[in-house]
DNA sequence: TACTTTTATGCGGAAATTTGCGGGTTTGCC
DNA sequence: GGCAAACCCGCAAATTTCCGCATAAAAGTA
């Protein structure tokens, strides 16, 4: 059999099932292993499948997020890095909703090992993507404007839980009137969030420092820590500091 | 022979079985290799077939061109026309996941008002986009290779439901084995969503058509209309329909 | 007919391609 | 953290291709 028409048989599998595994292949076209995981290279290179561990995926099977420009990318890529430097392997995380949530996520070091849980439809199919996440979906009813599960469902699934740590992709955050969120679907949802988690991290760009949205989610006192992109000693995260919340 | 004759017949060759070999050829003819490879060389820069390493393929034999990865968009677009016809204002209707279900959601009517139940996360974030729909996401446990929530939680949480309909995103269906999936953890979801529907909808092009998986989900009895991209009288389909299942 | 020119074919050997195998390493999973 | 599977790398064998050249056949010419 010519190389051409595995390749093509290769392809025409592809289609069919979306994915093929190499020891698949292999028995069906009679060739070693080798042959086949050159083949799949090949193609794999031409940008006609994607190659994985152990066979090949239809390219067209992979719906990525539509790289939605992110303000302050770089503010928030700090963030992140803050925020990832909590984790230690083995824990269990609570990620909510949001953009620097995603970031957070997408830099995620390969190596770590931790089990996540979410309530975000784009946080979970990005964490798709890491090697060693275990991916929980508290699922329910879901928000459109957030890509969120939000109502009663997730709450009760909450009270079930304890986690060693929480990130909340915070709309606003002040002194006097604590989280607060534009979200009124939301708010429970964060709300049994941090009650199942031993410590709570803020993330939050300081452009949301001092604003005051609609609904308060919590007090100050309920969170642990705040990360934004300023150094540990800017100004204004002075007044934050003498509330005894951890400054990342 | 004349060069002309030979080329003739290495012409008709390739139309009866797309494809040839040097060997063959230069046995069959009586010349050496090198004059078939000439001949192959003549033919191929006469744009009259694809010369590879070992041999020749026939034009019209796409061996690789395009990965097209729409490949099979048309007929998806058209199954899942098919799928949309059923269904109803009010309705709850649970979906799989799959390439298959993800073009329907695409294609749903902006003005259909529908309660979807899924557990495929890819699914779940293109009816975001939905106006009308809502959208209840039936978390737990994910599985990255097919990007869909797995697990006994899963299972419990349907067996109080009650759908109108359930779509099927078939990995293969065949008249003997019934439905056969290639993903072991799916299956138990998946007999879950047909439990707790009303009827049970397989989507499925015509080339998942008597194909066998490793895992069994169900028999063809617990199926009740099949949606392929094929005509409703068309012969393949004949058999499935003496089972007594609804051709779409 | 004899000679030249052009074209086609076969041959030998070198170069390139393809394929399978053995090893050592990495990866995924329990 | 271990174990089996999957992967990568280099190599060797078999096959195919390429290149130059000689020969033979065909075509043209006097």
């Amino acid at each position: 059999m010519l190389k051409q028409e595995r390749q093509a048989y290769i392809l025409k599998q592809l289609d069919v099932h979306n994915k093929v595994l190499t020891t698949d292949l292999c028995s069906s076209l009679a060739v070693s292993e080798d042959t086949v995981r050159r083949d799949l290279q090949d193609l794999a290179e031409a940008g006609k499948l994607h190659k994985v561990h152990g066979g090949a995926l239809s390219t067209s099977f992979q719906y990525s997020l539509q790289p939605a420009p992110v303000y302050h990318q770089l503010e928030k890529q700090n963030i992140a890095q803050k925020g990832i430097n909590l984790m230690r392997d083995g824990m269990l995380v609570l990620l909510s909703g949001g953009t620097t949530i995603l970031q957070m996520v997408k830099a995620l070091p390969p190596d770590l090992q931790v089990t996540f849980m979410t309530i975000s439809i784009p946080v979970a199919l990005e964490l798709m993507n890491h090697p060693r996440a275990e991916v929980i979906f508290i699922g329910n009813r879901l928000n459109k404007n957030t890509k969120t599960a939000v109502g009663s469902e997730v709450v009760a699934r909450l009270e079930g839980v304890r986690a060693d740590l929480c990130f909340l992709g915070t709309n606003s955050i002040d002194v006097e009137a604590g989280v607060t969120d534009s979200e009124w679907e939301i708010i429970d949802v964060k709300r049994a969030m941090i009650a199942a988690s031993d410590r709570v991290v803020s993330l939050a760009i300081s452009e949301k420092l001092n604003t005051v949205q609609k609904f308060k989610v919590c007090g100050l006192d309920e969170i642990d820590y705040i990360a934004t992109e300023l150094p540990y000693d800017a100004g204004i995260l002075e007044c934050f500091a003498q509330t005894g919340i951890g400054i990342l």
